[in-house]
DNA sequence: ACGGTGACACGTACGCTGTACGTACGTCAA
DNA sequence: TTGACGTACGTACAGCGTACGTGTCACCGT
């Protein structure tokens, strides 16, 4: 319940608006009672991570081929993220100390392991997979600070020197404008052929 | 001068640590006079990621085979991400709102449009590299913030439940360590093998 | 030599933060 | 009835970012 009014808050008006005092008050609460639940700021966003993460809803069907469930899984993560762009911020710059990010990675690994890949492998490139889709969705939601979409508008203004930087000049309207849901696909589908023409070590169905 | 105070503070005590009270005492001065420099603590902070970003060594030869050449860059990303460990979480977390990080891009650029990708193709893998290097750094620091290498040691102890996590469980030790630098490395090659079979729109030397 | 001007250091003060501590009120068990 | 316990609350303290005013210099045009 005090997650959920955290999270609210945090997606109405940013992490930084995150105060004790201000989450009492949309509880209608004292301040100090919420350390009758919890037992310090860092707990709770702690408690924000979890909770954010235990929300990923996992739909790919265990017995489909391995790259469309990667292809799910990976959409799945990205999904939450969307649908919590400033809380994520707090779920990716926090070091998990709990067990709330162990079903994704259980998923991940069936999946890898169903693709043929011995252990070693699998968890190479499940680490792959969740740095590119941490990376992306990092970028992603690094615009919604205000929701403004002049991010790179600013920075990669008509402003650059065209002699110091002459590709980031010319390429300047690629830089500046981005289709997200695209490019997170195409890296995704880049990351998948990858790994589908790496050798495994052991025979297993490639699918 | 005041920027490199708080970097050291960073890397010292950690990016909770940082205060415009406590930097100016560690430049024994008032605290206020920091202001006749910088004009709030959000834009010292931007400062320091600036900095951290312009000291990143580009000591790739642009003669040489793309290939090498965005292996020098990832690394040459890693190295001062290694360097000031405390300091990345911050780089990486604030939206870049200056033209520090454009030397990169601009190297990179140059590099996937010698490697024969146009215009649109370079600008999508470059994300694609960012987002999987930014996403390896986040993680590997993010064991930083007490260097302590216990951090997945407690997440994925003996304690999780076979029934529940068999994949989980069973390759638990090698959940557990991480030979960062190798896997780094490894994801490297496997995003370059990828982007080398990837078809080029414009006929130019592959190499 | 003189007054002016701007850069800079400093102290004080305000509203905010996290949270330690003491207190008060409800509901159950003995 | 009497305790114990869970929860809510108020007060208080140290620390935060920073707005504002003041003081001290070095410098420059006259």
């Amino acid at each position: 319940m005090i997650v959920d009014a955290a999270i609210a808050l945090i997606e109405r008006e940013g992490a930084d608006a995150v105060s004790m005092r201000r989450i009492a008050a949309d509880l209608q609460v004292g301040a100090m009672s919420l350390y009758n639940h919890v037992p310090n700021k860092a707990a709770l966003l702690e408690g924000v991570a979890e909770a954010v993460l235990s929300k990923i809803e996992f739909r790919d069907d265990p017995d489909a081929p391995w790259r469309d469930r990667v292809r799910m899984q990976a959409h799945a993560f990205r999904q939450i993220a969307h649908h919590y762009p400033r809380s994520t911020m707090v779920v990716v710059s926090r070091q998990l100390h709990s067990t709330a990010g162990l079903l994704p990675v259980e998923r991940a690994l069936a999946t890898l392991r169903s693709a043929g890949f011995d252990g070693d492998d699998a968890v190479r490139m499940l680490r792959i997979f969740i740095a590119y889709i941490v990376g992306s969705l990092l970028r992603e939601v690094g615009v919604t600070p205000t929701f403004a979409p002049t991010h790179m508008q600013s920075v990669v203004g008509q402003d650059v020197d065209p002699a110091l930087f002459p590709h980031v000049s010319e390429l300047a309207p690629l830089l500046r404008q981005c289709d997200h849901e695209e490019e997170f696909e195409f890296g995704i589908e880049l990351l998948i052929q990858a790994i589908a023409v790496h050798p495994r070590r052991r025979r297993q169905g490639t699918v």
